[in-house]
DNA sequence: TAATTAATTTAACGAAAATTTAAAATATAA
DNA sequence: TTATATTTTAAATTTTCGTTAAATTAATTA
């Protein structure tokens, strides 16, 4: 395996840059963020092997990041920092998901022996899910779970079966034929496909009458972008 | 690490100051519980590093307490204190997870040595704890064992075997049929399945109607949150 | 072994969710 | 423009769920 990549999220440049430091002397990889704004956005980006989150961030509150985290990538590791005696805190972390609590002050040895063994446990879990991702868009095929800016959206059976055949299509077209006769065999309307598109779109994106994902090109089928 | 916290269990007030006298003169810091009850509430909310619990309380039993103390912090490092020649409570005490066991009288050198052992110990060996904690939920697979708030409920052997499937798929969606091959096998309804889950609901959800653990996914199946 | 208790299965029914259908409004292409 | 394709809407239909209670089976105890 190719070294980890841990992402730092803290708001203090003399904290991240001392993480970075030990991390690198280690041959980990890093990547940081400010804000928990830029943590979700590098997340996806970066898609990080485990993540060390302060909970202390000056824009959002900690513990949310951590849930939109944990709720786009269910199996990603991730480390709490935070000041001690923040029971509350604590207890929020531990229940929106976190896999480990390391409280400020800390040893770098501490640190390195927590992560190590959260990415044992958290690697061993679940293979790397192939992830389609596309703007605030988020598509899990194997666990069957689709994010719109981090917020889990539910898609009824039907809705996923077209999803997930437009996905394995991506930026192709998919004809109207091919998915009628995937999903409804011979017998089926291209009108139902219609109605799914529709609702699918009010799901997922931001203006259903201009969208922006699910395209539809005009006497052919669909394609997803 | 700054100071230790030592939650003192015990019913006799008097010991529980002595002990208090003797560890904070350590620099340890202490707090205390007179029941079993009590015991459970300051260990969530105090959250020491470490436990001195007299086997002797008025109102749970003391092996009780301990084990309930072990589910919901598996690696918190727990020393029993009982009076001598009590044998049978000393091996029912090592069963239920205690890792040192100190007979009254003791000498307070004896009692910090073994402290500070526990403590190296306890903090040496982390995390290798498989069990499933949410919200008021603590799943303990290898003792088999549910606790709800720190209550134990228990369950039918069809219902663990359920719950510890979705355990393991915890946060990904099992589908009926792969509940049902699994523990029907090739005959098996899933209405079945359907009646399970509402008893297991009853049993773990505050409001079952309006579960929060096991949501449905209609269509698919269920998924532990 | 019989009696008792616990666990599991089965069936029925109303409620909720998903799907289909049909028709009007809008957009696109020739 | 005219014809065709698509979107939008709402209602009808079907499927799935949760709930309940009784029937059956298994386990325990006297």
């Amino acid at each position: 395996m190719s070294d980890p990549v841990v992402l730092i999220v803290d708001d203090e440049p003399a904290i991240r840059r001392l993480l970075r430091t030990t991390l690198t002397s280690q041959s980990w990889k890093t990547v940081e963020a400010g804000t928990g704004e830029a943590a979700l956005r590098v997340a996806t980006e970066a898609s990080p092997d485990i993540v060390l989150l302060d909970l202390g961030l000056p824009d959002l509150d900690g513990v949310e990041v951590l849930r939109r985290l944990r709720s786009m990538a269910s199996t990603l590791p991730i480390i709490i920092l935070s000041v001690r005696d923040d029971e509350r805190g604590k207890v929020a972390a531990l229940e929106a998901g976190a896999d480990d609590y390391v409280t400020k002050p800390f040893s770098m040895a501490e640190l390195i022996a927590r992560l190590r063994n959260a990415l044992r446990h958290g690697l061993q879990k679940e293979g790397t899910a192939p992830l389609f991702v596309s703007g605030d868009l988020t598509i899990d095929l194997v666990r069957r779970q689709l994010f719109r800016a981090g917020v889990e959206v539910k898609l009824s059976p039907r809705e996923w079966d077209i999803m997930r055949m437009l996905v394995r299509y991506a930026g192709r077209v998919l004809t109207h034929q091919t998915i009628m006769k995937q999903l409804w065999g011979p017998t089926g309307d291209v009108q139902q496909l219609r109605v799914y598109i529709r609702q699918i779109r009010h799901k997922i994106e931001q203006k259903p009458d201009m969208p922006a994902h699910i395209i539809t090109e005009t006497g052919v089928g669909y394609r997803l972008v």
